[in-house]
DNA sequence: ATTTGAATACGAAACAATTCGTAGACCAAA
DNA sequence: TTTGGTCTACGAATTGTTTCGTATTCAAAT
């Protein structure tokens, strides 16, 4: 029986993510090294994570040679996509239309921003 | 030392939360079967879910009577934005206009839902 | 060959979230 | 006054996440 591929990583694992995304494959030093930046955190801390994120199925890893490269498995559009449903559900009751005002009601997007989600809805409307 | 008041609450807690926000007072109860209608959930889960979340402040009860009526302590519109901003910062790197582009790409927001927000967007860009 | 440094493996502790069983309090109906 | 139902309190089991210490392996430099 194997395991269903989880699309809600934990809050770590996505840290994790987001890098092996920007990069495309990572050992773990260099995710570790990025993680670093922004928070204290051991390296075998980092390490664990990878190993249980291969285990789960949400990256891959090769193994053969000393130094394991890994590469995410689960694609970011889509979990992005299923991230931002669920918080449209749980948190704004269905309506996407209201997390997008609280989204740029205060995180004040920029006047390029704006435009360009402006651009975006006419396309949509067009359809 | 009082603890700090949470603005993340966990998936369970953001239920009742939504909830209590909703209806303004209730019981455990009310709230309880609320939730039965989404979920299987035994009564006392909720009882003492409601008891960790008075005791994190997150919301109060009047106990006066046996039936104790609760109320939610965090507001609805600070819990969302904390939310949101925090999306929008671990999940898209800082964009609002990525986000609010995931959130309406699939999640195929209604027309009607769709005008409102182009609308939003005109008074924003107007200040 | 020995040492050293960097890598993985693994187990377990620490913590947090969730679930539920059981007990005791209270009240109302029989 | 006994019974039954509904309430709160509380402890504990379970599960999941995060963190880190220690052991081991390997290769390159000395």
């Amino acid at each position: 029986m194997t395991q269903p591929i989880p699309l809600k990583p934990t809050e770590s694992e996505l840290e994790i993510l987001q890098i092996l995304w920007e990069k495309g494959q990572c050992t773990v030093r260099e995710v570790h090294e990025v993680l670093e930046k922004n928070k204290e955190a051991g390296y075998t801390t980092t390490l664990k994570l990878m190993q249980i994120m291969a285990e789960k199925g949400l990256v891959i890893r090769d193994t053969s040679s000393k130094t394991h490269i890994y590469r995410a498995l689960v694609n970011q559009e889509k979990t992005e996509q299923h991230l931002v449903s669920k918080m449209i559900d749980n948190v704004f009751n269905g309506s996407a239309a209201r997390l997008v005002m609280q989204a740029l009601g205060n995180h004040s997007a920029s006047k390029d921003e704006i435009d360009s989600i402006k651009k975006y809805l006419d396309n949509l409307s067009d359809k």
